[in-house]
RNA sequence: GCGCUGGUAGCUCAGUUGGAUAGAGUGUCUGGCUACGAACCAGAAGGUCGGGGGUUCGAAUCCCUCCUGGCGCACCA
């Protein structure tokens, strides 16, 4: 059973469990049709509505208006949480809450207090969610940013639904990039003593300002000592570079917010022989065959379209091979039920053939999720800002944030699901006026925030949720209020379930909407004593909702803006 | 060419997994502070849900087809 407090789902079940009986003594022995209830979208329509007399007409035989009178009347709203039925339209019947719900979600809400929206819903699973994992080769972009935000507040999610979440940074420490980030140092290096058209720079190497000025760092630490010891060189500017370059990802990463519980670094995988492991697991499965020197997996017969190289000709594994050795270790040595991996559109290719290889390693591919994030285009002033890595101009996460306030980056990369093109407007998130949504959320908080300041200084103090008889907060704006308080927890739950965290940061929106109605609506200070009570046991609820629900996706919560 | 993904109000996007008259924000226009924070609220205007077929009591949602934007199809990651 869950001891936690859900009231939306918990008054849907009841809902349900009401039909279900009515349909045994009004229809004995027949079976039940596909039938849904569901929060109509206007509440005219009451708070739960459910289509069983449609959806039913075939299996009871006859129309679904009699169907419909005929449950209705099977039904005895004595002692439940509902006020009355009504029978609508083609035969809906929709279920309206009573008074004892509304008291129950407000006192519900101000029990759990900072817990409020947490349920088991997860059942404690263990799931592992990577995300940005940027290459340590420079410096991170925008759509790192976005996959940051997605990532780190996904796993917020998760966690508030009760499964038991690691949040993990993949160091792509090892293979072909390292080698190209070394040969370009090496050669940026060799350029500051004998210039740069004396040396030729790789074809394929990392063009950006920052190759440089890691050389120029390095040259200031040893000198010329490696001009004449080219064989040492590569391996020694890496050594040098690559720890700063991996600090420089954790330092922006903390100040975007991010704590992660593992990095790992993929050399770990090679050095412990877990990818020679790998090879040689799918080797006994008959999964692989050499051609042209390499080894190849057969990857189009575990689902993929076309087969893939797992050690090239020149004996060095390959990304695949060691991801998939990676994804092993998340599953097999470090027991995770599902891995849920956040990666750029560009990368959906690899998405059927990791799943693949996890069935074809014995293991189940249905297990890992991939998040496809799309891209991000940067726009300013209705033009968009192109980034190229290549010319050296990309938007470095670490620019955006100087320019963009956190609070601000978070909720907009959180206000899109994950696969919807977004758009970063800069003009807007760095705006701090109304036209900015997060400035909307805060502002209802603090708003909240200065009526319970207002009321204490006239000595007025809110008694408790006990205390005070919240049936009379019976407005439109009221219940409306205390409906959307009571979602919060099932939002969280869709939010986790879906993995589209962006339906927590609308939720607040939505929330801080109706915050506002109300208080245009609804006065709460000089007000009679009982409904003041009632209407502070309200503002109290939607404080404490707003808090949870920013401090989720760890956005601040002013108490004075 | 094949695959993934999108197309909903002028613009940016929702739409609770097939439900009731398709909704917000923004922009435009009009109202509301000698009252708890006007960083707010109320109202108006704005739609062939890309087009066309189909499935059924019922479609923005599912199927087929066409148009179109983005991305991917390396011994890169």
């Amino acid at each position: 059973m869950n001891n936690y407090f859900n009231p939306k789902q918990n008054a849907m079940q009841k809902a349900d469990m009401l039909l279900r009986k009515a349909a045994a003594s009004a229809y004995p022995n027949t079976e039940l049709p596909n039938y849904v209830v569901e929060i109509p979208s206007d509440n005219k329509n009451g708070d739960f509505a459910t289509n069983i007399a449609l959806a039913g007409a075939k299996s009871f035989h006859a129309a679904p208006r009699m169907i419909a009178d005929k449950l209705v009347a099977n039904i005895d709203l004595e002692g439940s949480v509902f006020s009355k039925l009504e029978i609508a339209g083609p035969g809906f019947i929709n279920f309206f809450l009573g008074d004892g719900y509304y008291c129950d979600v407000i006192n519900g809400v101000l029990t759990e207090g900072d817990d409020y929206g947490r349920t088991d819903y997860g059942k404690h699973t263990k799931v592992n969610v990577e995300f940005v994992s940027a290459n340590p080769t420079g410096p991170m972009h925008l759509g790192n940013a976005r996959g940051g935000a997605l990532g780190d507040c996904l796993a917020a999610a998760l966690d508030w639904a009760g499964y038991d979440v690691t949040r993990e940074f993949l160091i792509n420490d090892a293979g072909n990039q390292i080698v190209k980030f070394g040969n370009s140092l090496a050669a940026r290096y060799m350029q500051i003593f004998k210039g740069e058209d004396a040396v030729e720079f790789p074809e394929d190497g990392y063009q950006g300002e920052d190759i440089k000025t890691l050389a120029n760092e390095f040259k200031e630490l040893v000198g010329d000592e490696y001009v004449n010891k080219p064989n040492e060189l590569n391996k020694a500017i890496t050594d040098f570079a690559l720890p700063k370059n991996v600090q420089g990802l954790k330092d922006a990463l903390r100040k975007y917010r991010i704590k992660y519980d593992v990095w790992f670094s993929e050399t770990t995988l090679h050095e412990e022989g877990a990818v020679k492991a790998i090879i040689d697991k799918l080797n006994e499965k008959g999964a692989t065959y050499e051609k042209d020197g390499a080894v190849w997996y057969k990857a189009s017969e575990y689902g993929a379209e076309k087969d893939e190289v797992l050690v090239r000709a020149n004996g060095i594994p390959t990304y695949f091979a060691s991801d998939i050795a990676y994804h092993y270790n998340k599953f097999v040595t470090r027991g995770f039920d599902i891995a849920i991996d956040v990666w750029g559109a560009d990368h959906h290719g690899h998405v059927a053939r990791m799943k693949g290889a996890m069935d074809a390693i014995g293991l189940d591919g249905t297990k890992l999720d991939v998040v496809l994030m799309q891209l991000v285009r940067l726009v300013k002033n209705g033009e968009q800002i192109r980034m190229s890595k290549r010319t050296g101009k990309a938007i470095a996460l670490t620019d955006l944030l100087d320019e963009v306030p956190i609070d601000s980056a978070r909720f907009f990369f959180n206000l899109r699901e994950p696969q919807s093109q977004m758009e970063f407007d800069l003009g807007l998130a760095v705006s701090e006026d109304s036209d900015n949504p997060v400035y909307y959320v805060q502002y209802a908080h603090a708003r909240i925030c200065s009526i319970i300041k207002n009321l204490a200084a006239e000595g007025i103090e809110f008694k408790g949720a006990a205390q005070c008889n919240i049936s009379l907060a019976s407005t439109n704006e009221e219940r409306e209020l205390i409906r959307h308080i009571a979602a919060f927890p099932d939002e969280i739950i869709a939010a986790a379930k879906n993995y589209d965290p962006a339906r927590i940061t609308r939720y607040t929106v939505e929330l801080a909407t109706i915050y506002h109605k109300f208080y245009n609506v609804c006065r709460v200070k000089e007000t009679q004593e009982d409904l003041c009570q009632a209407r502070l046991a309200l503002c109290c609820a939607t404080k404490t909702v707003i808090k949870n629900a920013l401090t989720m996706l760890k956005i601040t919560v002013p108490e004075y803006m």
